[in-house]
DNA sequence: GCCATCGCTTGGATCGATTCAAGATACGAA
DNA sequence: TTCGTATCTTGAATCGATCCAAGCGATGGC
């Protein structure tokens, strides 16, 4: 008959009130989950003893055991954490995952890993219903590791290599396919690309073949979009320079020095990433190249700072909004059927591009 | 001795393939937690039966009731969920508490709550190891929820009032001080004040009396601040008009529209955010009206979109990262102790601020 | 050949709740 | 008074793992 000291011990549980209140356990439990079912009498009776000895309510550590449903997705990434808050496109699908989320009362788990060692753990004791998994690169380990737990799991923008992996994501090579076209019509001949990154940390002049070589499917197929509709206009797709991003402002800036100081200048450039041609546009607007005027440029992605950068960015827009709702649908849901949806992209035409100078 | 149908119906627990593999749970259980304990044939035979069930290895939902850490934070709000992600202040700051998150390898889960129902029960049944709350207005609710738990707790930006809750915030008297003295000192003797929200959703013209029963302190205290130090210049503050916006593009501009439709028009405007200066400045722009040769304007948060504006925004920057480090910290460590740190701002000063022109 | 030691394995207890079939109580009707 | 019914309450089973004291077998020393 020491309450004070075993409270002090170790946490209240709902057996201790119960005991307190001189009651079994079982209509303990009851006055928190089905109060409408206790007489008055018991259930003020309780909660008056939960309220003396300090009780924190039931413990859903407890709760989740027998429930087994956590009511919360998570979403993962081989990036840091702060990748979810800092880049521009994890930004808004995280925006539309969440507004889902909200909608339905599921909460969100942010799950990453500096290291790999501690990417596996993380994964595996995650406490979610399911997973999403942002694959930025070919990030396979991760994606194994996700599935490995065997709950509702799909990848955003994923390679379309492994049909085996629900995925949804865009046509990279019509996206793409579409912004070339964009750019050729208007006259444009003399191209450049920067693209997102192929290999892990490196930038710089890369070659066709290399980015045939790399590791993320994405940067493969929107260049091949690219050279695809190129060739079909009589370029000569051998002779566009490639640069090398890892999406940020100095890596772009770079690739620019090196397109601009070689004889040839473009008059087009085919971006890989909004983030891409929004770092171009300062580079180019440092450097006195007029845009459209000079020099034109179409993204890709479509996130909302490209509608307000100078000029507006003409875009390749991804449709984040209804990826991120059909992501969050298809792990609530539970769909095991769904293996691979291609959603339509949107060429949003704005003040970047325009005819070719010459 | 039907596994697949087992396997079909339930799925595989750690005592199936204890079962399968002839040894005990708790043997079984160590091949997971510790190989190394476990004799090879013993450790390859369990294995074996695990990958044949099609075992998802051991599950986090009873390893949790056991181990009783979840090993996650929780980080909450009023708000919707996407809040997180769109708001300025928010994203950096989740930023900084993701990156204290990586280095010690938790993770976040993010609460949230679009009708108060669900909140109570969001808050209550969120699988964490303790709360950092989002307090942008006077939530009580909230915090009060949070505290429920009895889980460590640290509230960011909350009301100075009650002195119970562990906070982590800044003096917002002594930055809107700093705000103020620097434009007084520029010169300027016609001020306008945009405000942070005083009561949910209405924006509009403001007395200061209405400003003071403001539910959300940070706006109180702001403007205290602000009308302190003014005084102190022997302004006659109460000719001063005070804006309450709530903190998006639409009502900064009615705001604006207000005060430059006045016959008196200032050449110093105060605002309680950055996101509000930022939106500001929009407006200026667009009514050619240069900054910061015929008006100034002093933001209050210290993002980093308020370095890359045109002109780049003097403001009074809070240690955001340093913030968030400790807040994680706090609920890491659970301090007990920690009550309430006050950190110091920063008066950043860039070109949106310059000498009155009369 | 016996005993001590070492190392792996075992089975039960535990974490904190929820659920459900069965039992108890109270109340009204015959 | 007795039985039936409606309403609570009870206690055991369950969720899926981890941990630990005790047991057991093999090995090596004397």
């Amino acid at each position: 008959m020491t309450p004070l000291t075993s409270a002090k011990t170790r946490p209240v549980r709902l057996a201790d009130i119960a005991k307190a209140a001189g009651v079994s356990h079982g209509t303990a439990s009851n006055v928190f989950a089905r109060p409408d079912i206790v007489r008055e009498e018991v259930r003020e009776r309780v909660k008056a003893a939960a309220e003396a000895m300090g009780y924190a309510g039931p413990d859903p550590k407890g709760r989740l055991l027998r429930a087994g449903k956590v009511n919360a997705i998570g979403v993962a990434t081989g990036e840091p954490l702060s990748y979810f808050f800092d880049d521009l496109f994890a930004r808004v699908m995280m925006a539309s995952i969440s507004q889902a989320c909200d909608a339905t009362g599921a909460g969100i788990s942010l799950v990453s890993a500096a290291n790999s060692e501690q990417l596996a753990w993380n994964i595996q004791s995650a406490l979610v219903d399911g997973f999403i998994v942002f694959c930025m690169e070919g990030d396979s380990r991760l994606v194994q590791l996700a599935r490995e737990r065997k709950l509702p799991f799909v990848a955003l923008d994923l390679d379309s290599d492994d049909q085996a992996v629900a995925a949804i994501g865009v046509d990279n090579i019509e996206g793409a396919g579409l912004a070339a076209r964009h750019l050729a019509e208007l006259g444009h001949r003399h191209f450049a690309v920067l693209t997102l990154p192929c290999v892990d940390g490196r930038f710089g002049p890369v070659t066709q073949a290399q980015v045939e070589k790399a590791s993320f499917s994405a940067t493969r197929d929107r260049l091949r979009g690219y050279f695809g509709e190129l060739a079909r206009f009589g370029i000569d797709v051998s002779l566009v320079p490639i640069y090398e991003t890892v999406n940020d402002e100095k890596s772009v800036w770079a690739g620019l020095d090196h397109i601009f100081s070689g004889s040839s200048k473009p008059t087009a450039i085919l971006a890989m990433s909004d983030k891409i041609a929004l770092h171009a546009l300062d580079w180019l607007r440092q450097h006195d190249i007029a845009v459209p005027r000079d020099v034109s440029i179409v993204g890709f992605d479509g996130v909302p700072e490209g509608a307000d950068s100078k000029p507006p960015l003409t875009t390749v827009a991804q449709p984040i909004a209804e990826m991120g709702r059909r992501a969050v649908k298809a792990i609530l849901e539970n769909y095991g059927s769904l293996s691979r949806q291609l959603l339509p992209v949107d060429l949003v035409v704005r003040s970047s591009s325009g005819p070719s100078p010459a």
